[in-house]
Parts: C-alpha cells; structure tokens; sequence
DNA sequence: GGCAATAGGCTTTTT
DNA sequence: GCCTATTGCC
C-alpha cells in the first residue's frame, strides 16, 4: 500500500501539516500529551522519503524504546511499502549497530560484548578486591553510578581525578582509570560507551564521522526531552552537514533527569540550533476535557517549563475518581471491584486497563488481589527476565563464547555447574595471567605452565578449556540458535533445574527454556543471524519492548514504564506523601518538579476515567507507615475530583477534618510529658536539627507511632542515624 | 572446595 | 520482610 504525498498530508491537522511539511533545517515539534507526535514523526518520515526521493537508509530516526522503534517501523512500511531497512532505533542500538562496524580502529574488535549494570558492579568487586579497598566501606553500586554520571559527562578519569575532593572521590578516582582499561582489555562496551565511544570515534576519526554526517541527510529525535548532553553531542555531530534535524518532545513529560537527561537539551533547543523552527502540537486527541482539566492544573505548578495549554475538543467525561483505602490489601481490592463491575456489565475487556504505580515494589499487593479474583493481568518490569541469575549464567556461556577475552563472564561460569575450579585456583590463573599480559581464558589452556595446582583440577581446567574452545571453534558455522541449545544440554544448566522439584527451581527450567526459545524466534527473525548479534539484542532489550498490549489482561507497571503509552480506564495508586512524590525528592525542589512530571505523565496516559488511590497506611520496607495524602492530590483541579471513602472508614468524619487530623497524628508526634524544647520542633522529613552530641543534621524519614515514634537524621558528615524520639534531645535551627 | 546458615541491603524510576 | 551475597564450618 502506496500513500500519495497529498494523502498524506489529508490525515494531519492545522498544526500537524507544518510540522510534516518544513522538511528543511533544525526543528523543534513541541507535542503534547496526546497531540499526536508519533503521526507526525511517522507521516514526516514518509513525507520525505516520497517528497525528496531519498532512499530509506538516509534517514535517522532515533527512538526512546526498542518497541516504538518496532511500531514506527511498520507504520512507515504500511505507509510507503518499502522494505528496504529503516534506521529506526534507540541511540544505544543504533550505535552499537555502527560500533561492530568502525569499532576497529580504536582497538576493540566487533565482537565485544555490552556489559550491564550487573557485570559492571562484579568488575568493580574484583577491581576493588585488587586494591584492598574494602565494598563495605565503599559500595560498588555507588562507584558504578557516579563513574556512570561521569562518563556522560564526558570527564575523563584524569579530569574527574582533578577534582577529587572527598574520601569517596578519592577512591573513585584510582578505581575509574583502571575499570575503564579493563573494559577495553576485556573487549567490552558497558551502556555509557555505546554513547561516549562514538563520540570518540568521530572526534578521532573525521572521515568515518563525515562518513555517517553526509549519509543521514535527515535526522528525527523522539522524546527529546529525554536525551542527555553526550547524545546532544551525537547528534549535533551528525547533523552538521545537512542540518536537518527535527526533534520532536515535550518539556513537561522530562521524566529521566535522575539518568542523566538534561532538560536544557529542549529548553535551549533554538540556542543550540540557531535559525531553528519551532512548531506546537497542543491539541489532545486523546483524552477528556476532566483528564486534561486535571492533568493541566497539576503541571501548571511547575515553574522551569517552555510552558503550553493542551486542549480537547472530546467530551468532558467522568470526574475523577479519589480512592481512599486503609492499606494496600485494601487499594488492591478497589482496583479489583473497579475493574470487575464494568467488565462484567460487558462495558469494557481486561486490557483496556492500566495500573500504575511509583514503584515497582508496589506491583505485590496488586498482583496477590488481581490472583485472587482471577483476572487475568501482566506485569510489566520489575525483575527483568535477561537478568534474572539462571538466564545470565546461560548468557554469560554464550559471551565468553562470542568474546572470549570476557574474564567477568568467564568467572561467572567457571565453577557453575560445579567443576571444583574454585576461588583459590581461579586466584592463581588470573595472577598468572596478568604476570604475562594475557587474557584468564588463554591462559587456562597453558594451565600446564601454573605452579601450585594439583593435577585434579589443572583436568577440570582443561576439560573446561576444551568445552568453550569446542564451541568457540564452531560459532560461525551453527546458527546461534543450535549453540545456545546445545551448549544448555552439554552443560547440564537446563537439566540441573528440572532436577530441582521447589516451584522456584521449575521456575528457572522454564525460564531458561524460555529463553531458549527467545533465541530460536531471533535465529527465524533476523535476516543474518550471529552471535553478538543475538546477545546485543539481549543486552538492549527492555520489559516494555517485549510486552504483548494485545493480549487481553490488564496491564500493571510503573508511571516510567507507561509513558508514549494510552488506555481508556488508568489507575494511578499509591498517591501519598514520601511514596509518590518519593521521599528523597520531597526536600529538592527540581526532583519535586519532575516527580510532578511524572504524575503528569500518568494522568494524560488515560483516554476515558481515571482512579486514583492513596492509602492511610502502607507497608512498604518492613514496617507499616502512616502516610499523608500525596501533596498532589490537593494540586488536582477540585471541580474535576470526586472523593469516595472506602466503606471500612468511618465516613461520618468530614473528609477535611479527617485529613487534619492524620496531620496532626503524624506530624505533632510527641507526648505532653516531653522537655519542653521539643514541641516547638516539627517532625518531619527535611527539617534541620541539631542534636547534643551529633550536632547539625536533617531529618531524613520519620517511622514508628506514639512512644515507638523514630526520626532518622542525617548528620553533616552523611551518617544517618536512628533516633528513639522519646529520648532523643534535639533543637530546632 | 562445597554447602548451609546468616548478615546485609534494599525500594525510585531504566537504556 | 525478602532476597542475595557472604561467611563459616564441614
């Protein structure tokens, strides 16, 4: 099916046709909340390839999620029936699709593998262990994020020493040099690299630059808002010969600042991009006039916005529905009545429904109720499956296959199954490979040269050796598909599962068939089928990418997780102060901001009603905590908001009069018989305290009724402590 | 070197 | 309160 270029344009509104049509220089489409951003990103893509005569692979077309780029990528084909392979993608499968080509010349070679979070964190442990410095002291988690922050910045580990202040830096600073070596010598990429790496390739390599700059004669950018500095950088490169680059996004919908987006990318668009044309898209299509009324008076709040009115030419619709629950049994239950009336009066179906919540922890108590009733649901996130333990085992079998330079992955596998290759020998290896400059597999299959190892286990060694070099040996010449099978069967990973009769080890067999057959549908799907191919795939995919939205359940998953997508009927849960807003935002003023974007975002996910629930008390951690309302509910346009008490809850009691009262519970904690100095302080989280013998701190969190009542300060030297607020003597500052 | 028991940490969101 | 990673004992 062949769309002409007028009937392309026939299908757009007034401010959507511009937006399509000024096919030339830099672009910036403000849209809305369903203003219909992705037919003008599709529809312009079209426009061009039919308009200018451009083959397919000259434009670049960056998306937010595998799965948009999957959809774009239909949509375009059913528009234009080309078959020909679109660049359609996120920046991180993009570039690691160009890195297997030019990798070269930095010294890696094409088949390095990308190490997630999970490799990079076991890396630091055994960098650290090197060092002496103790996890304890300092956790590797927070080493991984702040080198993490650092590489997007593009700081180089020499900057980053220059301004080493702390302890902490300090240690960053000897740890950063040598885990970014080590990545190299291990022919391995991590997340950050897929991003800054082709930033060095074209700062060192012009012409490969120049290669890809007068390729891509248009380039598109959805989500914008979302993008950081060293992806601006990417693409501020690679438009710089043609400069035709439309970025298409929405300041208020800027929900990754945490990751290291900068909203300042769209904020200062024109700035960037001088003589740039800016278009807006601020009619909604897809929800209600009370949805918008709602979603509207919530972002209006926020003060660093370009700043836009969404309207809807729809109906004005149901008024938004407040739930007010005793606990989180009792939201489930809610949800699950909810849902149950109007699919049983046959008004709606299953999927119809989405469920959303600021955590994913929060996914528990819905599910038990959902379970219960017998609805059928998914959950989308949470633990994603290619990390889950028994599929990374299989996965790090095939990366030290694919790259066999990959020590972190040969250490995973080694001794699992059980080969009684243990720490000590594995000590020895790696001394005696680091002594010759070689890598831990090479150097196992001159076991025979290591001093101080018994026979037994130089034979386990080298059966282990003979095992990945035998597959090494036949990776090119059997499909992907045929190794993972077999190398599933050889060494006994699936077999050792089924063996294992508790739900969870029937769990792990499934899993792992599971994905077994995930690599079979990549072998028939893809056109040239290989190795790191398959495994890059693995490494990039998301939760979100593989949900199946046609299937009929209703689908659970976080507010992050939802944005780009739209459902008649959305459950916003958990609406109470500390959850959602989240703690830690609630003393910082930009993250409140973006937490306010956030609930934005859920709200102008729903075409039809919306509910939202907050709970009176929550367990969340492991103590069950009275919470307030969240501060947004108030934020919400009154006219638009209908408040309905659960029917456990004394609804005698005005809904004003009761919220004061839980005010009051909560915040004036303490009892009469208290030093007087105590009741002029409010306990509350970001207040600042001054204690006899820590001194000046803030609170941080407040737990516990009563006479248990706890505050949890943390002091100028960041200790946190935990305080019994019955003995406790603080003062106020 | 292997296994069971225990300690610790975690819960904000993810490419 | 639960899951994982580490510890200590065999």
């Amino acid at each position: 099916m062949r769309s002409r270029i007028q009937d392309i344009l026939k299908e757009l509104n007034e401010e959507q046709r511009p937006a399509v049509e000024t096919t030339e220089g830099p672009i910036l489409v403000l849209a809305g909340a369903g203003s219909g951003k992705t037919r003008v990103l599709t529809y312009r893509m079209a426009y061009i390839l039919r308009k200018k005569k451009i083959a397919p692979w000259e434009i670049l077309v960056m998306t937010f999620t595998n799965k948009a780029a999957g959809e774009m990528k239909e949509r375009i084909q059913s528009l234009v029936g080309n078959d020909n392979p679109l660049w359609v993608g996120t920046f991180h499968s993009t570039f690691a699709k160009i890195l297997r080509r030019e990798i070269g010349v930095l010294g890696y070679s094409s088949d390095f593998v990308i190490y997630d979070t999970n490799d990079q964190e076991r890396m630091l442990k055994f960098i650290m262990g090197e060092m002496n410095i103790s996890p304890k002291e300092y956790s590797p988690k927070s080493i991984r994020s702040v080198i993490s922050i650092t590489k997007n910045r593009l700081i180089s580990p020499e900057n980053y020493a220059s301004t080493a202040k702390s302890p902490f830096e300090k240690v960053v600073t000897r740890i950063f040099p040598v885990y970014e070596n080590r990545l190299r010598f291990y022919n391995a990429l991590d997340f950050d690299d897929l991003i800054t790496v082709p930033i060095k390739l074209f700062t060192m390599y012009p012409d490969i630059l120049l290669k890809y700059q007068s390729r891509f004669k248009y380039i598109l950018v959805d989500e914008y808002q979302d993008t950081n500095r060293a992806q601006y950088l990417l693409l501020y490169h690679l438009s710089k010969e043609h400069r035709n680059i439309c970025v298409v996004g929405d300041d208020d919908q800027s929900i990754y600042r945490w990751r290291g987006a900068d909203i300042r990318n769209i904020l200062e668009f024109e700035n960037d991009f001088p003589d740039s044309q800016v278009f807006r898209l601020e009619q909604n299509y897809r929800s209600t006039q009370t949805i918008l009324k709602a979603a509207n008076s919530v972002i209006e709040k926020n003060v660093g916005r370009k700043g836009k009115s969404l309207w809807s030419a729809r109906e004005l619709g149901e008024k938004i529905d407040l739930l007010e629950v005793v606990d989180e049994r009792e939201e489930a239950q809610k949800v699950v009545e909810k849902i149950k009336v109007e699919v049983f009066k046959g008004k709606r179906t299953f999927r119809e429904f989405a469920v959303l919540y600021r955590t994913n922890a929060q996914s528990r108590s819905l599910e038990d109720g959902l379970r219960k009733s017998g609805m059928s649901y998914v959950i989308v996130g949470g633990v994603r499956f290619y990390e889950r333990k028994e599929i990374k085992d299989v996965l790090a079998y095939l990366k030290l296959i694919a790259n066999p330079k990959d020590s972190i992955s040969l250490k995973r596998i080694v001794n699992f199954p059980l080969r009684g290759i243990g720490d000590g020998t594995l000590r020895k290896i790696d001394a005696w490979a680091e002594s010759i400059g070689m890598h831990m597999f090479e150097t196992m299959g001159r076991i025979d040269e290591i001093p101080d190892i018994t026979s037994r286990i130089k034979t386990s060694v080298r059966d282990f050796y003979g095992l990945i070099q035998k597959y090494i040996d036949l990776k090119d010449q059997i499909s992907p598909n045929e190794l993972a099978h077999t190398i599933v069967d050889e060494t006994g990973l699936l077999t050792m599962y089924k063996g294992d009769t508790s739900p969870e080890g029937q769990g792990r067999a499934e899993n792992i068939r599971e994905f077994l057959a995930a690599v079979s549908e990549y072998a028939v799907s893809t056109d040239s089928p290989s190795l790191s191919g398959f495994l890059e795939e693995v490494s990039l995919i998301t939760d979100i990418d593989t949900w199946n939205d046609k299937s009929n359940a209703i689908t659970l998953m976080t507010l992050h997780c939802a944005k780009g997508l739209e459902f008649p009927v959305v459950f916003i849960t958990g609406l109470e102060d500390g959850l959602f807003p989240v703690l830690r935002s609630l003393d910082e003023p930009e993250a409140l901001e973006e937490e306010r974007r956030l609930f934005y975002v859920g709200l102008t996910r729903a075409k039809e009603k919306i509910y939202l629930s907050c709970a009176e008390r929550r367990r969340l951690f492991y103590d069950s905590n009275f919470r307030l309302p969240s501060r947004f509910l108030d934020e919400i346009d009154s006219t638009v908001l209908r408040r309905t008490k659960a029917s456990s809850r004394n609804a005698a009691i005005s809904m004003h009069a009761d919220v004061q009262n839980r005010k009051k519970e909560a915040y004036d904690s303490h009892p009469d018989y208290e030093d007087f100095s105590q009741e002029k302080i409010q306990y509350r989280p970001g207040v600042c305290v001054n204690h006899e013998k820590y001194g000046k701190g803030r609170i941080v969190r407040v737990e516990g009724e009563g006479q248990k009542k706890k505050v949890i300060v943390r002091f100028e030297d960041g200790a946190e402590k935990k305080f019994l607020l019955q003995y406790a003597r603080f003062a106020q500052l």
